[in-house]
DNA sequence: CTTGACACAGAACGAATGTTCAAGTAATAT
DNA sequence: ATATTACTTGAACATTCGTTCTGTGTCAAG
């Protein structure tokens, strides 16, 4: 996770949930439910909500009523917290990486990839910069974490476009669901596709339903390269 | 006893309703239940509250969302619920830009949106890191960058997912073919849309080809808000 | 006196909603 | 490694709370 400090501040959930309230009630006129501010902070079950909520509580951002119905209610107004944000901006602002730019995805034709003695800083490559609390890659991984730019439209179902920069990282296994990069042998490219391994074969999903899987029987025949964990889109400004 | 005009007027039992609702609100933060509004009110049961409800929102006074608990919210003026805003520039330091995430963009529900004299930073917002050089936007106008959040899937095809983070440059206009995000006074909403301008009306032409444009003809009526610039989109790690 | 619109009582139903828990995973400290 | 803390999951449970329905009483007009 982030460097962050958690005696004091907030982190990004804390802060999710917190705008999610104001600007619930801004627009409706009453608080939301336990589980409006799941559904609108994109968080995964009523439990965390309730376990963040807490923790606002406690730092004094809110005020609960328990047992009562949208019994919330906001006691610092998100101005005050601001201060906390901007320190922790602060914090991880000299906080950035440059990712080298390793090459491109494209459908014809292999890719130059990275090997294990790669090294961060190539000055040939390009570098992309990006705020490490931007990244959802625990510290660790960090240096794992390489970025290639998609050239063709063959990954316009996993809505990723011509043109957009994926950052991947760097793994040579993945979990069911991964979207993943992916050396086929057989057909001599890498595409993203969503993995899942299902014992005998390995599934490689288009996001696209229009499209049919594609099913590997031999795992020689396969590399993972990586998993994506952000994609950028630059359009023309 | 009174003479009760039905039609126009409130009675004795409609203002204390009114006002049992208003003291509550202002008291705990969000608007009382049925039965809170029994006891404080001194009536006799949830159904006669329910019944003076009705005629209130009949009237005009408040407005109930039907099935929702606390869906109770006083009509007098929409006052200055857009957030205040605060600001502070604290962007300076290295080629790092603090993006303000000013909101989200919400299908069904308006959003508070920074307005015409819009600052930086914004008092509900959190802020997302981003790169100077990686924003296709020149120096000077990198004062007008701001980023919301896509809620829902309406842009699915536009490849912008549910969760992705939108950047945008502020700006009044738009070019034909830019994605934009526009306020629709109508709808009362702000979407993203591809912007059309076809001389005597405005195309806003939704990406999914089985939505319909929208078709404007009275120019007061949207509001160009931004021009998306980029977009971010966090996978799992 | 009926009739009907209005105001109200009371209860019961079911959906909405807060709470809790047992267990799991991941990050971090020892 | 191992222990420990931090976070997550998913579900079940219990209550709150909006709704609805049947019935009662009032009052004024026909």
């Amino acid at each position: 996770m982030m460097a962050r400090k958690k005696s004091a501040g907030l982190n990004e959930k804390h802060i999710k949930v917190l705008q999610t309230i104001e600007n619930f009630t801004n627009t409706f006129g009453y608080p939301p439910t336990i589980r409006e501010i799941m559904e609108r902070a994109h968080l995964s079950s009523t439990s965390v909500v309730n376990y963040y909520l807490d923790q606002l509580e406690e730092k004094g951002y809110i005020e609960r009523s328990r047992g009562i119905s949208r019994g919330l209610r906001v006691l610092k107004q998100f101005s005050d917290a601001v201060a906390v944000v901007t320190e922790q901006v602060l914090e991880t602002v000299h906080d950035f990486l440059s990712i080298p730019l390793v090459g491109r995805i494209v459908a014809s034709e292999p890719i130059p990839f990275p090997s294990s003695d790669f090294k961060p800083y190539d000055a040939e490559s390009s570098m992309i910069s990006i705020a490490k609390d931007m990244l959802p890659v625990p510290e660790k991984n960090i240096g794992d974490i390489f970025a290639m730019e998609v050239s063709g439209d063959s990954m316009i179902d996993a809505m990723v476009n011509d043109g957009d920069i994926v950052i991947l990282k760097k793994t040579g296994e993945a979990r069911n669901g991964d979207m993943v990069a992916i050396w086929l042998n057989d057909n001599n490219e890498t595409t993203l596709k969503y993995f899942f391994d299902e014992g005998k074969r390995i599934r490689l999903q288009p996001a696209n339903p229009t499209m049919d899987p594609i099913y590997i029987r031999d795992r020689s025949t396969v590399e993972v390269h990586g998993k994506v964990v952000m994609v950028v889109r630059k359009l023309s400004a």
